[in-house]
DNA sequence: CCTTGACTTCAAGCTTACTTGAACTTGTAC
DNA sequence: GTACAAGTTCAAGTAAGCTTGAAGTCAAGG
């Protein structure tokens, strides 16, 4: 009984607010014991501060609350991450980490170009150009990071 | 006076969207020609492609509309950037970028350690401690990303 | 009994960077 | 001179990931 956590302290421990883990449970990713014998108050089981740092680092890769659900979800509901588990998504998430620099790289070695031919051309150079820019990056003010334009509905027609 | 573009002239050769270009004009990141003999229609300057250009690169690097807005006060009100300029700013990227590639690259060894342990540990774990996380990353959910908290107002004193 | 403090829920707010919609004006082709 | 496309302004909506505030509950201390 003693293995169970106040919010408070989860927060303390974990460095995530109080607020944050509420929320976190409303959309499902951690859940607190049952709430019997402490009025109505949360109490968490020792390994939601592994769930946690699951979610923490989750974050840092990139992956949405979204996204991180769905592989919460993989796992025992009250379970935290195993070895194994661990290891298998963090293959995944090196892929992922891997791409951001790669895109990076593409941008940093763009800017290179463009000092070499100090254009900053929208018609000429490789950077600007909105038909590149959308075969490498996506296009620039855009709607909501990277979706696929919910099919044109007025008559606003892309040249 | 033909080197005047109407907005969705600018728009389609600069591949950012009408609205998106009424709100950088709004934000005082580009502003139009005189309106005159023109109704109130905008009509813009050539030069405006670059300055928008300009914008879109400085996204891509991690900017934020408020850090360009500073960036494009230093040039001329209707100037686009000149090559000079380019060269010295495009520095100033390249460092962020690099900085960018950095963290991640801390993340990814961060990512072989924990393999490594299998802990996923708060307690112990570089990656997921929160005094660590504060040094490299700033906290996970954070105030906006990598805001300093504004003094902490209540009682919420940080372990 | 009353206060204090930790906790609860629920709704609303905040930020960034736009997009969308409503209601209206202009410019141009017929 | 009238239809229609293109432009205008302004307000409100959208997305994610929380934070903040209001109003109430519950346990312990004095």
């Amino acid at each position: 009984m003693s293995e169970l956590l106040t919010i408070s302290e989860t927060a303390r421990r974990s460095g995530v607010a109080s607020s944050a883990l509420r929320y976190y449970e409303e959309r499902g990713l951690i859940s607190a014991a049952e709430r019997e014998g402490s009025g109505h108050h949360r109490r968490y089981p020792r390994p939601v501060l592994r769930r946690i740092a699951f979610i923490v680092f989750a974050q840092k890769v990139g992956l949405s609350l979204d996204e991180i659900a769905v592989e919460l979800a993989k796992l025992p509901p009250h379970g935290a991450p195993k070895r194994k588990d661990w290891s298998r998504l963090s293959a995944t998430w090196r892929g992922r980490i891997d791409e951001q620099i790669a895109e990076l790289e593409r941008l940093k070695e763009g800017l290179t170009e463009c000092i070499g031919c100090g254009c900053l051309s929208l018609d000429r150079c490789k950077l600007a150009n909105p038909g590149d820019r959308a075969a490498h990056f996506g296009s620039g003010p855009r709607y909501w990071l990277g979706d696929p334009r919910p099919s044109q509905p007025g008559s606003v027609t892309k040249g």
